[in-house]
DNA sequence: CATGAATGAGGATTCATTCAT
DNA sequence: GATGAATGAATCCTCATTCAT
């Protein structure tokens, strides 16, 4: 009854964070449900459950399935960047690599999965859209990369000249994405083996 | 009721020849299809007509749908290790594997698709038993590879110590992958760049 | 939110007789769909129309056809024990045999049905399980009847031996699937004829 | 060459002959499909596989699963009509009955089957041609019998009047009935009292 | 906002029937 | 005559999406 000014801002502010924690919930129901099924053989009512909603509420907050699975692509391809962007350390980098192969699935969407870096490549093939999305990227993280291999030891990097850092980081994406497909193709790989793997090209790459 | 001895045995072969001729028209289509679709939004009634033939005919040749996707992921597996196992020649190692970037999808069931490449690693998350195809056959082409690294030059081989020999054709392994996932997910990517990135891990892989 | 102590409780409620609602429009529709073609020549969408509603719903009822049958067949099997039931009194009990002639074949799922009588009787002999559960039902309503002949006429019974108790029921049980026989084989069969006939032996059976 | 006048004739003949043995054994097939099947679960390829044919071979010799199935009806309901004239024989009518609950499901289609009898009751629910030849095909067994029991004890028969004869006759297949419907509802029933049950109604029927 | 019942188009599979060989 | 490959309509069932409550 009392016109608090505040009051509508509050309203609208709470509102529109109920509603971001209700995207986030069923992305990281459709998360769980697209690691265990596959986008497509996932289904609505399986995320609904997983997400402790009606399958009705969902479409409250997404226009349709498609748009669950491009959400999801685009978190998975933020959470890639990210992670890619934490392994600027020399010392750390052949250790951040080898960690792709021990990667659980985690429940949280925005946390990077490896089955579905292969749903989403596989998707890549179908969807145009998902084929851009993903293309610009990969584009910019190796951008990213090859900045770093090219900035000067005083300011962090590498120190390469332009053409020589993004060939080089381009080696490194190439390591990175054969060792997430051995960790889906051969997950008993020997480790150690793998571990000496990396560990070789990191150093020839890194210079 | 005539003894001609020859026609009971022609006839089963001429037979059998056309069984095999319409399993393979049969998978020859739903290549094209799983490649365009992926396995689980590839319909039987498309599969049909790209076999040209009736829906119901399938059934005479494949027990059911995924008899198919299995017999296109046994022959994928055997068209990749076909492929890794042509490489052998130092001198042409690195155009073999920058030529993983280039492949063409082609209509025959037993040549390699990168796409399916990426569906098949999907699916194995899934089925159990593609999981196990897909290991076997992997560790199967490692391996092999792991033997030429090994055996003296004389032999046409590298040369290397067992357990070198296997760490580094591993590498090479993850360098293929690597190649492989690019294509898909960064097709516009400069091939010169790609080239002179897989020539450096091979020179150093290599010896 | 709100604490309403009865809401929760009122609200399963209703859904449970929502859900039972339904299961029973299907049965009583699935049970006309029977009578008409068969368990096997009726079809889910004939039984969706006959229901009044869309063919989906029903699997949120049943969880395939075969569920619908069996649901049939056990409310069939009550059905005739009820109706066995209701015979104990020897001055009706002719009237009640004979009455199977002219039994219509009523909408309702819990209604018996001739036909239904014979397609249960077929089925059992390729469904073990739809085999065990008439041959018990009917053993049931053999031994009820069977109790019924022993108890001292006293206890409103007609005190037979337990052997010759058990033996004059079968007699009897042998009359009324006689009667239901002759129903579907010559329904213009002469009733008075049938009416002599079941007098005739229920008199020796009785007495 | 040569013009002989009988072989013309022989030719039809033997070809006649050929075409019924064809027939006969598809009938024989058939008979033991349905039997396993029923009629609508029994299908064509399965009835020319017990048959020792090809599927396309049947429809030279029936027009359509249907014109089996009519055939088999045909034939059942003859080999019905032999069975109940063969019981004419006071001494030994109740063994006869009693023989019903044991009939072991014969290959020969001219044999009659429990199963088929109640496939074929059902099936004249829905099929009004059937449900004729059956009907009639039963009064002709009835008038028969009654036949039986109307003539003189010098000829042979049991000496009742027109109508008690129909009605005591009338009496005797409900039994027949009973009996047969008890073997596919309760084959694990005692022998000793259904012989005795059948007894007790053959002596009242009789007598 | 939230529910979950309801829809109906679409997909895999079966099978009576035909027909070229 | 005989074969069995081929057809395609029909069937059961699933599931994304909607909407009354």
């Amino acid at each position: 009854m009392k016109a608090d000014p505040l009051d509508g801002c509050a309203t609208v502010s709470k509102a529109e964070m109920r509603k971001q924690s209700q995207r986030d919930r069923i992305l990281a129901a459709a998360m769980r449900c697209f690691i265990k099924s596959g986008f497509h053989c996932a289904n609505m009512a399986a995320i609904a459950e997983a997400a402790n909603m009606s399958p009705g509420l969902i479409y409250r907050y997404f226009e349709n399935k498609n748009a669950i699975i491009l959400a999801i692509i685009r978190s998975q391809l933020m959470a890639s960047q990210c992670r890619i962007r934490e392994m600027r350390n020399t010392d750390e980098l052949s250790e951040n690599i080898t960690a792709y192969f021990e990667a659980r699935e985690d429940e949280q969407a925005d946390s990077m999965s490896v089955p579905l870096f292969f749903e989403m490549s596989a998707e890549a093939t179908r969807d145009p859209d998902v084929a851009k999305a993903i293309s610009e990227a990969d584009s910019a993280v190796r951008r990213e990369l090859a900045e770093w291999f090219r900035r000067s030891p005083d300011e962090g990097g590498l120190g390469f000249a332009p053409d020589e850092a993004r060939e080089r980081c381009l080696a490194l994406i190439l390591l990175v994405d054969g060792v997430k497909t051995r960790k889906l193709r051969e997950p008993k790989l020997d480790r150690a083996c793998l571990k000496k793997a990396v560990d070789r090209i990191v150093a020839v790459v890194t210079g």
